[in-house]
RNA sequence: GUGAGCGUAGCUCAAUUGGUUAGAGCGCUGGACUGUGGCUCCAGAGGCUGGGGGUUCAAGUCCCCUCGUUCACCCCA
């Protein structure tokens, strides 16, 4: 019978990965805390029409990338393939719209979406997601650029590449669109293939193609900004010139659009060259129409979403620190008939904080002393045979190679002065 | 969904134009050192060469299918 792997897209974060991991979340939980963002717990799987009303039809995403299925109660659920339209259901489910706005959440976990995987790029890939919502202030977007800002600082990335544009609203992307489609039409059969399928349902996404002809031809296209309305240019402005008051490096770029249908205004992404395509560590913006499409009432908000997969790459990639990996402070070595005793001793260490452990197979005190070495442990706990009948136990120091005897019952105490010293 | 590359011990990789019993390093286990880590030396375990079919006297090697993986398109975090 053929062993069963992990399905595809999918992976396992071993410990030896896990442990970096741990020290990014640590990050990202503390920046938001400064940032005055609380955690929020989001379910795993929604209603599909929470995506289908929330991230658009005619999306990507929607289309061809979610994880459906029907429930035994006959339910469309879906698994989340981002968490912002979650966020804003949890936000009206539970009327914070009564409460100080903006309500400012955090959360991380997996999202999914069934898409061919590559680097950066799995079906099971996990965001931090930042969500301000209730506030139209412009001012509430630097705050999520500058929260996204000093989390990569934070982790000691560099030479990260931050871009925005403004998408405009109902009111004025309209506009836009018409010039665009205005500028293009007459230059349409010189857009590639996927392009010219655009032209009529996304012309937007064409000055986001790759292809270097597209590009080329939308060096000259019209851009978005002059076709704002005073008030998305007021709000675009207001965040220009508030990151620059706060020294943040950005770059305007008029072909950044997002894939998203629910985002307004500014939209922004934290683009990193240690990656491969899929260059985004950072995708976000904001969402003034969310709320009421997903049937509530008009409740303006902005955030982002951090791809933690594609953060810890970089920082390999980069050679970042990720703190230090736990591991046993001490270890207590026995001898076959002293094991029962030396798992007392284990014990008492351990609640008196300090992290330890012993040999479960059975080896030489050699093969023993090998171990703790290799699992970096600082103090060697030796409970043999000789030890137990004096009712002591010998600590040896595996940094500076001395051995003294203490008493069991000083065992904790002592070894913890080791540690300190 | 499309395209290209790659699948050989736990890991990283060898194996001549198709040619005997598929090797090495690291790791693991044990020993030299009969109660003490790192260094050194020795030994051992570990493989349906991803799976299936085909060509051939002979396949890890060539062909087809399939699965997985990598990168890119696409899309995005």
């Amino acid at each position: 019978m053929e062993s069963i792997k992990a399905p595809r897209g999918v992976r396992d974060i071993l410990p030896e990965e896990s442990w970096k991991w741990a020290h990014v979340m640590g990050v990202a939980r503390k920046t938001a805390e400064d940032f005055g963002f609380e955690e929020i717990h989001l379910p795993l799987f929604e209603h599909t029409e929470l995506f289908c009303r929330g991230i658009g039809d005619t999306t990507d995403v929607v289309e061809k990338e979610m994880y459906t299925f029907t429930d035994r109660g006959d339910r469309s659920l879906t698994l989340r393939p981002e968490a912002t339209a979650s966020m804003v259901r949890a936000y009206l489910e539970h009327n914070f719209q009564h409460g100080p706005q903006p309500a400012k959440f955090w959360c991380a976990g997996p999202m999914f979406r069934y898409e061919r995987p590559q680097k950066g790029r799995y079906r099971q890939f996990w965001q931090l997601d930042i969500e301000a919502i209730g506030a139209a202030d412009a001012l509430v977007d630097v705050e999520t650029i500058a929260l996204s800002l000093e989390f990569y600082r934070r982790l000691g990335l560099s030479g990260l590449e931050v871009v925005v544009n403004s998408v405009g609203c109902p009111r004025c992307r309209p506009v836009y669109r018409q010039a665009l489609q205005a500028y293009l039409g007459e230059r349409l059969t010189q857009l590639c293939d996927t392009c010219q399928g655009r032209f009529g349902r996304n012309p937007l996404r064409i000055l986001d193609c790759k292809n270097s002809g597209c590009k080329a031809l939308t060096e000259g296209a019209p851009d978005i900004r002059d076709s704002l309305c005073p008030e998305c240019r007021d709000h675009f402005a207001l965040v220009l010139s508030a990151l620059e008051a706060q020294h943040a490096r950005v770059t305007l770029d008029k072909r950044l659009v997002r894939g998203l249908d629910y985002y307004t205004k500014t939209a922004y992404e934290v683009l990193s060259g240690d990656l491969g395509a899929q260059n985004a560590v950072c995708g976000g913006g904001r969402y003034d129409n969310l709320a009421e499409a997903i049937g509530g009432p008009a409740v303006p908000g902005v955030g982002f979403a951090a791809g933690l997969d594609r953060v810890v790459l970089t920082m390999e990639q980069q050679g970042c620190s990720f703190g230090k990996r736990a591991c046993p402070q001490a270890f207590v070595l026995c001898e076959a008939d002293t094991r029962a005793q030396g798992s007392a001793l284990l014990a008492a260490l351990r609640s008196a904080g300090v992290a330890a452990d012993m040999d479960y197979t059975g080896k030489g005190f050699k093969a023993q002393m090998k171990l703790a070495d290799t699992r970096g442990v600082r103090v060697a706990c030796i409970f043999g045979g000789n030890e137990a009948a004096r009712g002591v136990v010998a600590l040896k120091d595996l940094r500076t190679g001395t051995q003294e005897s203490v008493p069991q019952e000083e065992l904790a105490a002592r070894v913890g002065a080791i540690l300190k010293g």
